[in-house]
DNA sequence: ATGGAGCTTCCCATGATGGGAAGGTCAAGC
DNA sequence: GCTTGACCTTCCCATCATGGGAAGCTCCAT
């Protein structure tokens, strides 16, 4: 099977499935006489593992841990279940971040009219003639 | 004022102040004979609207366009709500993205027992011996 | 044999940010 | 006055995951 099939079949473009070889992430694919990349069934199993990880937000390095533990058959699950939780953490925090600035910015928007007039409470936030509009001083990332 | 200064007391790094002026989103600075960047009151204000907009999640090409209405005054407030009205659509995209995110990787690691045995939902789950976790086919971000 | 689809490698771009090197400048203390 | 250390300058490189595109080779069907 060549790599476009290999993509077509796991979900991971062409371009990735070279990208994730060269870093590392997979193994060196077997060649054809003339250098296609060659691919079986194995290896389109771990492209959607790949696929799936990335599809659940798990950075390359964390799938790389993820894809040792999978290979290995005596791995605890606590090891699994610890890589999980940190990642789940990490999607907390940015689904706090990401709600704060949504909370924040859509008071804004129901605050300003929004018709012909220039005067517009969301431009006077963001230039500090803030009232209280949640905007917090200093801390962003 | 300095641009280490001006770094304080906006609470952007000079390293993103210099990178905003070269990429247009601030004018040029104003040198000293030594070729110091010099900032003032102004630049300040600035600086802060860009911070304020950064904390609030808009690109810096939104804010090229947030700064441009903030000084045209006779901008209808209309279109800075609604360049905000596109902004909060994509806070609200990105927020289901990492909340279905959150809920299937919640799940599984609940199912998880997480101790020195080897058998793991999570990894299961990944490699597609899924029996019903949320995880969809195709369709990631 | 010809054409088009698919493969190869290589380089570059994105977006926002930071790190660090090499060298010039400023101000304080001796 | 000279030294020292903090600050400034520009320039290049890295991150993270992904894609675009060029130049050239291969494969298969007509």
């Amino acid at each position: 099977m060549n790599i476009g099939s290999a993509a077509k079949a796991s979900g991971v473009s062409a371009k990735m499935i070279r990208h994730y070889e060269g870093i590392g992430l997979l193994p060196q694919a077997g060649r054809s006489d003339t250098g296609y990349r060659q691919y079986g069934e194995k290896d389109l199993r771990t492209l959607q593992f790949i696929r799936r990880s990335r599809d659940l937000g798990f950075s390359l390095g964390e799938i790389q841990g993820l894809l040792g533990l999978w290979q290995d058959r005596a791995r605890p699950s606590r090891e699994v279940k610890a890589l999980a939780e940190r990642h789940l953490e990490f999607l907390d925090r940015k689904l706090d971040e990401l709600q704060s600035m949504k909370n924040a910015l859509s008071h804004l928007v129901s605050c300003c009219h929004g018709d012909e007039r220039p005067d517009c409470p969301i431009l006077e936030s963001l230039s500090g003639e803030n009232g209280s509009t949640g905007l917090g001083g200093h801390g962003g990332r």
